[in-house]
DNA sequence: ACTTAACCCAGTAAGTTAGTCAACTATTAC
DNA sequence: GTAATAGTTGACTAACTTACTGGGTTAAGT
C-alpha cells in the first residue's frame, strides 16, 4: 500500500470541485489556490483524472473543470485509482508468486488488509465528505481566505499596472 | 500511508521466526534463505525489531534470534512500526495543520482511514496467522525446499574441499 | 486579435527503498 | 587459546518515486 500527497490532493481537489462547481467549471488556478497545490502538479493529476472519465475539462475563458456526474457516484477508491495509487499491499499483486511459482508466508494476510482498505474507501462517495459539518466548515473558511489573496492580487496587479 | 516491502519483510520473518524458534533460536541466515531476503537486509529490519523489544538475539553457535513473549502479544501493528512504516495517511501527522494553523479539507478522511487499518492490524497477532491452514502449508514446503538447498550447499562445500 | 485556461511534454531536486560491504564483538566448541 | 559462529554496527550506493517547475500548444470566448 501506498498512499501519498498524489493520492491525498487527488481527493481534496476533487472535493474542492464538488463544492464549487455546481453552476459553473471551476478553474485549476482557483483550486490551486484554495488548496495550495501546486498548479503544474494539478495540471498531471487532472489529466489522469480526466481519462478515468471523472472530470470534463472545458477550455477558454469561464472554463475550467467539472465533475463527471454525480457526486453520490463518485467514490474516494476510484479518485485514488486514478492518479495510480496502489491500495493493494501484496508484493506480486494478486499473482500469489512472490517465491518462483509460488505465494509467500504473508500473501494472505496482505490480500486481506488490501481488500479492507478497498471496501471501505469505495463505500465513501464525494457526497458523503460534503455532507459533514466540518467540511463545510473548512471550505467556507477557504473561500474566504482565497477572495483576500485574490484581492491582494488584484491590488498588487494594480500598483504594477499604475507604475 | 506507506505499507512496503519493508513491512512485509519484518512481518514475514516473524512469522518464520514464531514458527521455528519453540526449541531453539533462529539465524538470520535460515530465515533468508527460507524467505528469499538479502541477509544484510534483514540485519537491519531485526535492529529495529530488538529495539522494539519484540526479539531478542543470541550470539555465538546454536544461536540466532527467538521472539521476546508469546505470539498471542505480538500483533502486525507492533512488527510494522517497530520498522518504521507510518500507517497513519495524514499529511500533517494528526496535527491538523496542512494549511499554515488550520486542518485541510480531507484531514478527516485520512484519520479516520488510520485509525480503521490500524485497529485492523492491531486485532492480528503473529498466533492468529500461525494459526491458518495455508500458512501452516507454505511454511512446510519452504522448509523442505531450505533443505534441498541445504543439501546442494552442503555437496558444493565437499566438492570444494576434495580439490 | 487577444485573452483565458485547458492540455501536453520534458526535465529535475529531494527523498526513499532495498541492498551491499566491511569491520567489530560476544559466545561456543575444539 | 584459537577458531568458528552469529549478532551488531555504520557507511555507502544504485534505482526509483515523488512533487514540482517551465515552456510551449490548442481550443474557446470577447
Ligand atoms: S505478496 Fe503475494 S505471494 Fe507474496
Ligand atoms: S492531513 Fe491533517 S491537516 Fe491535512
Amino acid at each position: 500500500m501506498r498512499l501519498t500527497s498524489k493520492g491525498r490532493y487527488a481527493v481534496t481537489a476533487m472535493l474542492d470541485l464538488a463544492f464549487h462547481s455546481q453552476l459553473k467549471p471551476v478553474t485549476l488556478i482557483d483550486i490551486a489556490a484554495r488548496q495550495t497545490i501546486s498548479l503544474s502538479y494539478l495540471e498531471q493529476l487532472f489529466a489522469r483524472l480526466r481519462r478515468a472519465n471523472l472530470v470534463k475539462g472545458v477550455r477558454g475563458p469561464g472554463g475550467g473543470y467539472s465533475l463527471c456526474g454525480d457526486a453520490h457516484n463518485i467514490s474516494i477508491a476510484e479518485i485514488v485509482a486514478a492518479v495510480g495509487e496502489r491500495i493493494d499491499s501484496t508484493k506480486c499483486g494478486g499473482e500469489a508468486n512472490c517465491q518462483k511459482t509460488h505465494e509467500c508466508l504473508t500473501h494472505d494476510l496482505w490480500m486481506d488488509l488490501g481488500d479492507h482498505v478497498k471496501s471501505y474507501l469505495e463505500k465513501i462517495t464525494l457526497a458523503d465528505l460534503l455532507a459533514k459539518n466540518r467540511v463545510q466548515e473548512v471550505a467556507e473558511r477557504q473561500d474566504q481566505h482565497a477572495q483576500q489573496t485574490i484581492e491582494i492580487h488584484n491590488h498588487a496587479d494594480l500598483m504594477h499596472t499604475l507604475q
